[in-house]
DNA sequence: GGTAGGATGGGCT
DNA sequence: GCCCATCCTACCC
């Protein structure tokens, strides 16, 4: 499939959308398409973080440069970096003011899959290619310059399908935390392949 | 099939 | 100075 005919089958999610809970929002995401530039994939896993005692979240320890994104008006999104070496996608949730966002660990990819090789060629197979949050930003190119950008217009969008179809959702603990290691946050399509780990 | 360890740099106390 | 929402390789079953 190509970037014209998702674009043609789908449209851009609005930003009410987002104005939601955060479990709400990391749930209604799974199934939708991430688009960055060429490059385009279903959402196959994502994580809630939290407001509140959430201590696993970075908004946990209130406004600071880094994490002012989280505070702000859902529908945007919060990028950050770490270990060093990754860069990993949010989407921030909740009304204005209120903490929330969803980490974006997984996607099907659907267009610039060619793109998405070069930019990490040792991936094994399609299914592998933007599997964790890490391999993710790096495939559809998305790095700390699309920080703060908003998701319901430009170049970094979600869209829905216009006709979506059915699946189940998989609920676990998040992955890689030091805090809060045993709530249920984590939302995946039940048997879909590019789920991480 | 599994896991231990290293790479690497910004955020925050 | 010590975290940290990761990934890859090497090596072992």
């Amino acid at each position: 499939m190509e970037w014209r005919d998702v674009t043609m089958e789908s449209r851009i999610l609005p930003r009410s959308f987002y104005a939601r809970h955060t479990v709400e929002v990391a749930r209604g995401l799974l199934g939708k398409i991430l688009v960055h530039g060429r490059t385009a994939g279903i959402i196959a896993e994502t994580e809630a973080y939290l407001g509140g005692d959430d201590l696993a979240a970075h908004s946990a320890r209130g406004v600071t440069n880094r994490t002012r994104v989280i505070f702000g008006p859902p529908g945007h999104a919060y990028v950050y970096f770490i270990y060093g070496m990754h860069e990993c996608l949010n989407i921030v949730a909740e009304p204005s003011g209120k903490p929330g966002c969803v980490l974006i660990r997984a996607a099907q990819p659907l267009a610039g899959i060619d793109l998405m090789h070069k930019r990490r060629p040792t991936a094994r197979t399609l299914e592998k290619l933007a599997s964790g949050p890490g391999n993710l930003t790096r495939v559809f190119g998305i790095t700390r310059a699309q920080n703060g950008v908003d998701v319901t217009r430009g170049t970094l969008v979600v869209r829905q399908w216009k006709k979506e179809h059915a699946f189940e959702i998989q609920v676990t603990p998040r992955i890689g935390i030091r805090h809060c290691t045993d709530w249920p946050l984590r939302f995946v399509i039940a048997g879909n392949s590019a789920v991480s780990k």
